[in-house]
RNA sequence: GGCCCGGUGGCAGAGUGGUUAUGCAGCGGUUUGCAAAACCGUGUACAUCGGUUCAAUUCCGGUCCGGGCCUCCA
């Protein structure tokens, strides 16, 4: 099997993957900080990377995939006194939301899915070799990392000391040695979440959760790590910088992987500009499995724009899709092996559906292989996995004039009864309600089939 | 100011130093009681200005435009 291509952004190169044991691949993605529902932005990492894990199964014997929940943050402290709620409750909330959507967006769950507040003691043991290394330092009841101390500090994001200090922003706090110097720990008030440190009681700060937990979970040095393309810097940069120094390595990950960002009207959707859309609602409005083939539609480091037009065109292709693939059954050795070749040069899956609409063209034409490669593939991006029935038919909403399913049929097989006595003018008249009710009729030697029209 | 990434047909979106994906929409046709679906045919698009080359949308450089990071952020 040909090798597989992968954008790294530590050289912005597209490399060959060699993992570090061909048997055992270690893939690390950020989760979410869980203090409300994540939006389509946050949606685009899930399912890009849950389709790289995807493809790796096929070619290594075990992969292993930890994707993180951070629950302790301040953020997480703000929203729960906003809504009046404890920390507890309000992450064990957004952690089972976050849970639903991603299973509506057909993403598989990660091996492991630590969470920070469960490894606070490791934290602290890696701060403590950071202290004892010479790489941080405690003042204040604080622990921050001396980004000095560090020689290719910047390697990730290409950035020198220099612009970072040229380019600061934020006031620098009076307990730093330097201002790019960043938290490892900070001290709590009473009210807020914290724990006992020989730093005094306090709470860690956001980067050392990850380089703690990946840690934990995949060593020190571990084959891919994954993220958006905002992550870069500071937190992978930082990241970095607490593992090689705890660790005395030259690398934390051999491949650094970023998705480019989703855009709605072309600008950035993130929380702090307000123009989310959460996954949750987009998913009752256009199904799961659309959001994820309108996702998959760009390459995952170009941006997105997830306009209306966008989630039509995604429903679209998917109709057209699931009327070739019909009810095949298929196992994984009818995978067609140009589509993977698509999904071997750095995910291209824009190049991996443009073949699965081929494919869908010859089944249309009545190559039964090509039903089934059709079928085998699309499980690769965790497409068309459902019944070609179910997709059709499964209007959440009901329909406008609230026919149920019964309703529709009853009405189809009064137009069969009256197309069989050539009342065409009858049989009309019926599909003329239906389709005012949003049903789509498909007449075939097979008999009629319907389908619901969205939007 | 520093660093990074882009500009492809009506829309979305791949890709390639010369044979020009794919989907949606459109048009013509086959088919159908009528439709729908399907199939066939149809669109010479690659921001701009130079350079390299027998040949550039594809490589190099400049310009213009857009976006992102530098602060929590997928």
């Amino acid at each position: 099997m040909s090798v597989l291509k992968l954008h790294n952004t530590l050289t912005r190169k597209k490399e060959d993957f060699v993992p570090i044991d061909n048997d055992h691949v270690r893939v690390y993605a950020c989760g979410p900080t869980v203090y409300g529902r994540i939006h389509l932005g946050n949606a685009r990492p899930i399912v890009v990377f849950d389709v790289l894990v995807r493809l790796l199964r096929l070619r290594h014997a075990k992969v292993t995939y930890v994707r993180n929940i951070t629950d302790v943050d301040d953020k997480i402290n703000i929203r729960a006194a906003e809504r009046g709620i404890g920390i507890d409750e309000l992450c064990a909330e957004t952690i089972e939301t976050f849970h639903q959507d991603t299973e509506r967006l057909g993403a598989l769950a990660p091996d492991i899915e630590p969470r920070a507040t469960h490894h606070i003691a490791e934290m602290q043991a890696m701060i403590t070799t950071l202290i004892d290394k010479g790489h941080a330092y405690a003042a204040d009841g604080h622990v921050l990392f001396q980004v000095s101390t560090m020689a290719d500090y910047g390697s990730l994001s290409k950035r020198s000391m220099d612009d970072m200090i040229a380019g600061a922003r934020v006031e620098v706090a009076p307990y730093k040695r330097e201002p790019a110097d960043f938290t490892l720990w900070k001290p709590s008030s009473d009210d807020q979440p914290g724990w006992d440190s020989p730093w005094g009681r306090g709470r860690p700060g956001w980067h050392i959760e990850c380089s703690a937990m990946a840690k934990s979970y995949l060593g020190e040095v571990f084959d891919i790590h994954a993220g958006g393309l905002d992550l870069i810097f500071p937190h992978h940069e930082n990241e970095i910088a607490q593992s090689c120094c705890a660790h005395d390595q030259t690398k934390m990950a051999h491949y650094w992987l970023h998705n480019g960002f989703v855009t709605m009207n072309d600008e950035k959707m993130s929380k702090s500009l307000g123009n989310i859309i959460s996954v949750t609602d987009a998913a009752d409005q256009y199904r799961g499995e659309t959001l994820r083939a309108a996702l998959l539609s760009a390459h995952y480091r170009a941006p997105l724009d997830l306009s209306d037009n966008a989630m039509c065109d995604a429903r679209n292709g998917l109709d057209r899709l699931y009327r070739a693939v019909a009810d095949v059954d298929a196992s994984q050795d009818k995978i067609d092996a140009d589509f993977i070749a698509c999904l071997l040069d750095d995910l291209n899956t824009p190049a991996a559906m443009a073949r699965l609409h081929e494919l869908a063209r010859l089944a249309n034409k009545g190559d039964a292989a090509a039903a089934k490669a059709l079928k085998a593939s699309a499980a690769v991006l965790g497409l068309l996995q459902q019944s070609a029935d179910s997709w059709a038919k499964a209007g959440d909403a009901a329909t406008d004039d609230g026919l149920d399913d019964a309703a529709i049929d009853g009405l189809i097989e009064a137009r069969k009864q009256a197309r069989a006595n050539r009342e065409f003018a009858k049989a009309d008249e019926i599909r003329d309600q239906l389709t005012g009710a949003g049903i789509i009729l498909e007449d075939s030697v097979d008999g009629t089939i319907w389908r619901r029209r969205w939007q």
